[in-house]
RNA sequence: GGGCAGUUAGCUCAGCGGUAGAGCGUCUCGUUUACACCGAGAGGGUCGGGGGUUCGAUCCCCUCACUGCCCACCA
């Protein structure tokens, strides 16, 4: 006898370890086999599972046991990312915590050596939980992004980028990160509003120069009073940066400084002469039209130095303090420090002329929170705007398809506007960067600069190290024909430098760059790294293109749109056929969960306390398309009941020696309800298929739930009690077979939501009855049926008993019938049909509805209450329980509601218009309706008037 | 500033041209041997406002309002 309630906590190891060992997470070998492929969304190495990745895994999962039941190669192919800063801060933590040395004092590679020993010992969480969470991927594929063929990947697709020019090393402004120390992206970058103000500073013009400056106006804007200025006002969120100035720039259609342009002020503090500059970036209706430009930290000023010629002068250190470039009392001061020192001094010498309160947008790091600087350095950058052209056609041309669609729109938007990618970071923990740097010869000085290098990028040293021999050998060459053969005196050191490296013989000096890639470089590679490339292995001809990509859509720019650009252009495919972009999942009231809110639902402790396929069901029943999930407990527990239920119908069908009959044949039923729930079993095979197909998890949820419980449940087993209980031998064998045969089917495709409770059961109702399984229920084969095993009659007749004995229910408990009350029936001016229905299920009429008999009759029997039976009506004998006010008010009530209902198709009808121009069948179908109340009505009718002449 | 999404029963949401639905919650009744993590029944909505298209609009179009998110913006 199965257990009185299931017992996830015992189940779901023992059947996850059963799974594994089958071999069911690995593809089918079967050539013949379709490939259905999914690569996870590699969670970071330092993770824990939270409630998003539960759904995402958990959909996942749906779809890859779905897939792999109905016969495909299905491969869910798992992994970790070792996500650069992430995994640095949470090392370099525990080592402070430990009380041991920082990263910095103990030096790169033991820093990495501890990374990975960190690693090694809890970089495995993760993967772990998603066991727990049932998923189904092939661990024997696991992948790391660090590990060493995804590492051999990432310098081929490196070196093959800067070959194809592609990637390049430029200087430029970066978002620059002073907690880490790092560049980052533009996507890393998040602004934040804080509280801010303009300062507006008045610079005095240099050379004795005035100005008229408008301070009156009348009321068509004109200038109508003047004063003169020795001092053009600007105004600046970030006072510090006036260090760094290098020029002020107007409109050149800036009326009231068209004079000024050419001329200069004198930088306070600084003492420095900048020039006054015409430019469109400044704008007149802003601050005072005039702008402070500061090259080297601001990305807008980077540009107007450039078109102006303006001097770059970097004035922050790598921490964010001012470095030597200002005057000494400000050398090593905090960014925010040197702010207000400068502010007070302003004060103090009478150059700031106001203060404006304001509220702004000020760039954060989103991994470190503190305020990102525009720093000039050198960097690594893609060139994403090449790549994203291809990425773009890929999804315009629906070769790659977005569900729900509308999340194309961002990603094309993105795409379309994309800005070179930095991908280097100056950590430790990551890819090397593979690109090696050599003396690079000023050929006029003759001698190397300090601060330029040659370039060599390649997959190894050794070949980094040919590079650069055939280059300096070429230079050589070259040198000595241009510059000795010619006779040029200068020619000495130079030759002396470039023969040191060759005479010497020892190897060409050139060292490795320091820097790491960005994380998200390595995880543009994911579909195919993960497979095998550059190895052209059988895995990757079988499995790439994958099937379905299923991610959150908080990671289209970052990954999604990266894996697009780099699957096509070194695979020539785009990387998947589908993207499904599942939901956020948020609090019941709609808050984003965070750790500092307190309102974190944890995935693991839900498992433990409702069982993991109720945690499953409730996320894929809720992953409706475009909307946040907004996640209840409560909610959890009912599909936690929903289980049970399950588990309890098939504790019933044990009880009822419901076993499986080797070879049965449901197209053989006879019994009308075997008919008829064998038909709602087709119907629910087809549309829970075509849900999962599409993939609309909740349409799957939601059938699968109606069908279990308000179905199989609620009507197929209460009508199968009367035949199981009773004497007919060959309709209670048919039934048994038929019951079991249904939850098999429902068993099957229950599976891929909640494996667990189904798998137990497949096992243990084959443990007590019927014959053995001949597979797990996770390589059984998704049901297919026929659709001629609907019967309309079948459906017709149990529609009619269900509606009949409703009826009779909610008139029992309206009028407060008690339950121990047995009434008699009578059927009135019944047909043909309704009379063989009436004689067929008599029983379940009776015990259905409780009653006494129910039988044909000429008439209704005084003080008993109509029903319609369809062209009969139906009188329940329940005289001694009417309230006849109640009695006549309900009848009254329901006349009413027939009224209107005639009314309002008989204003439809009374259209010549809708019956001229609207379909045929909706006319018909609006003819039946009003038939259809005008009887239910009448018979209604003649009943009150009965209940009238009596009361 | 630009873009996207949403606004349907107390709550959470489905429906997306032809009779307004589900789950939860609420109320009433019920220990009939699968299940109280249950069963039976009931109440509850002018489908955000206003226009338009249509024989017909919750559904299509326009517009407004509100909510959420993304991108841009440090004078």
């Amino acid at each position: 006898m199965l257990e009185k309630t299931f017992d996830p906590k015992s189940v779901e190891p023992r059947l996850y370890a059963a799974w594994e060992a089958s071999g069911a997470f690995k593809p089918s070998e079967d050539p013949n086999a379709e490939p259905f492929v999914i690569v996870i969304p590699p969670p970071n190495v330092t993770g824990s599972l939270h409630i998003g990745h539960a759904l995402n895994n958990t959909l996942q999962d749906v779809l890859t046991r779905f897939h792999r039941m109905r016969g495909k190669a299905a491969l869910w192919l798992p992994g970790t990312d070792h996500a650069g800063i992430a995994t640095q801060m949470v090392v370099e933590r525990q080592l402070a915590a430990q009380g041991n040395i920082g990263r910095r004092d103990m030096g790169r590679e033991a820093f990495v050596d501890k990374v990975w020993e960190w690693k090694a010992e809890s970089g495995g969480a993760i993967t772990n939980q998603l066991r727990r969470l049932g998923a189904s991927c092939d661990w024997s594929r696991e992948r790391f992004t660090l590990d060493e063929g995804l590492s051999a990947a990432v310098r081929k697709v490196f070196v093959q980028l800067y070959k194809q020019g592609l990637l390049y090393r430029d200087k430029r402004l970066v978002n620059w990160d002073p907690q880490f120390q790092t560049a980052i992206s533009d996507l890393e970058v998040e602004q934040k509003e804080v509280d801010g103000a303009y300062w507006h500073f008045a610079y005095p013009l240099a050379d004795g120069v005035t100005y008229q400056h408008p301070i009156a106006f009348d009321d068509e804007g004109k200038p109508t009073e003047y004063e003169t200025r020795d001092y053009i006002v600007v105004a600046t969120t970030r006072p510090e940066t006036m260090l760094g100035d290098t020029g002020v720039a107007v409109h050149p259609d800036d009326e009231r400084y068209k004079g000024l342009v050419g001329k200069f002020v004198t930088l306070p503090i600084v003492g420095r002469r900048i020039p006054i500059v015409a430019d469109d970036y400044a704008d007149p209706t802003k601050g005072s039209g005039a702008v402070k430009i500061t090259p080297a930290h601001d990305f807008n000023d980077f540009q107007v130095g450039k078109r102006a010629g303006l001097e770059v002068i970097n004035i922050l250190t790598v921490e964010a303090k001012l470095n030597g470039a200002v005057p000494a009392e400000y050398v090593g001061m905090d960014r925010f420090v040197a702010r207000k020192a400068i502010v007070a001094r302003a004060e103090e010498e009478g150059w700031l002329k106001e203060i404006e309160k304001t509220k702004h947008m000020v760039p954060h790091g989103d991994r470190s929170g503190v305020v990102i600087e525009p720093f000039l350095t050198d960097q690594w950058y893609v060139d994403a705007k090449t790549l994203a052209q291809p990425a773009l056609k890929a999804v315009e041309s629906g070769e790659t398809v977005f569900e729900p669609k509308h999340w194309e729109k961002t990603y094309f938007e993105w795409l379309r506007n994309i800005e070179p990618w930095c991908v280097s970071r100056q950590l430790w923990w990551g890819h090397r960067i593979p690109a090696w740097f050599g003396p690079k010869f000023d050929g006029a000085a003759n001698r190397a600069s300090p601060n330029e290098f040659e370039i060599f990028v390649a997959e190894t040293e050794d070949e980094a190290r040919q590079l650069a021999y055939d280059h300096y050998h070429a230079l050589r060459m070259e040198r000595h024909d241009i510059d000795v053969l010619a006779g040029k005196p200068d020619s000495a050191d130079f030759m002396k430098l470039l023969d040191r490296f060759w005479n010497h013989g020892g190897p060409i000096p050139i060292w490795r760059d320091e820097d790491v890639l960005d994380t998200w470089f390595s995880s543009a590679l994911w579909p195919f790294s993960t497979l095998g490339w550059p190895e052209k292995t059988a895995d990757l001809a079988k499995f790439y293109p994958t099937s379905t990509l299923v991610t959150g859509f908080d990671i289209i720019f970052f990954w999604v749109a990266r894996m697009m650009m780099m699957g096509i252009h070194f695979m020539g495919e785009a990387p998947f056929k589908q993207v499904f972009i599942n939901a956020l999942v948020r609090d019941e009231k709609g808050a984003k969960m965070s750790k500092s809110k307190g309102n974190v639902m944890d995935p693991l402790i839900l498992i433990d306390e409702l069982g993991c396929d109720a945690v499953r069901f409730t996320l894929t029943a809720m992953s409706g398309q475009a909307r946040d999930i907004k996640l209840s407990k409560q909610r959890i527990e009912g599909y936690r009941n929903f289980g049970t239920k399950l588990w309890n119908a098939s504790r019933f069908a044990q009880m009822n020696e419901c076993v499986r009959v080797e070879g049965f044949d449901p197209a053989t039923v006879q019994q009308p309800i075997n008919k008829w729930i064998r038909g709602e079993t087709v119907k629910t095979v087809a549309e829970v298929t075509q849900a999962l197909e599409a993939p609309a998890f909740d349409e799957a949820a939601g059938a699968l739930y109606r069908f279990v419980w308000n179905v199989f449940c609620d009507w197929y087993l209460e009508l199968a009690k009367p035949i199981l209980n009773g004497d007919d031998a060959a309709a209670k064998a048919e039934t048994r077979a038929t019951a079991a045969w249904a939850l098999d089917v429902i068993l099957k495709l229950l599976h891929p939501v909640m494996p667990f409770i189904t798998e137990e059961l497949w096992g243990k109702t084959a443990e007590f009855v019927g014959p053995a399984r001949d597979t797990l229920l996770i390589s059984a084969k998704w049901p297919e049926l026929p659709a001629e095993w609907i019967d309309a009659e079948a459906e017709a007749e149990i529609g009619w008993l269900v509606e009949t004995v409703g009826e009779i229910r909610s008139i029992r408990a309206e009028m407060n019938v008690p339950p121990s009350a047995k009434p008699a029936l009578s059927v009135v001016g019944a047909g043909p049909e309704t009379k063989a229905r009436l004689a067929r299920h008599r029983d379940l009429l009776l015990t259905l509805a409780r009653l006494d008999s129910a039988r044909e009759a000429e008439a209704a029997p005084a003080g008993s209450v109509p029903i319609v039976m369809g062209e009969a009506t139906g009188a329940l004998a329940i005289a001694d329980f009417i309230d006849l006010a109640a009695e006549k008010a309900r009848l009254t009530k329901e006349i009413a509601g027939h009224a209107g209902e005639i009314d309002k198709v008989n204003k439809k009808l009374g259209n010549p218009d809708f019956l001229a121009r609207a379909k045929e069948e909706v006319v018909e179908e609006n003819r039946e309706r009003l038939a259809e109340a005008e009887a239910a009505k009448a018979k209604l009718e003649a009943a009150l008037s009965r209940l009238e002449s009596v009361g």
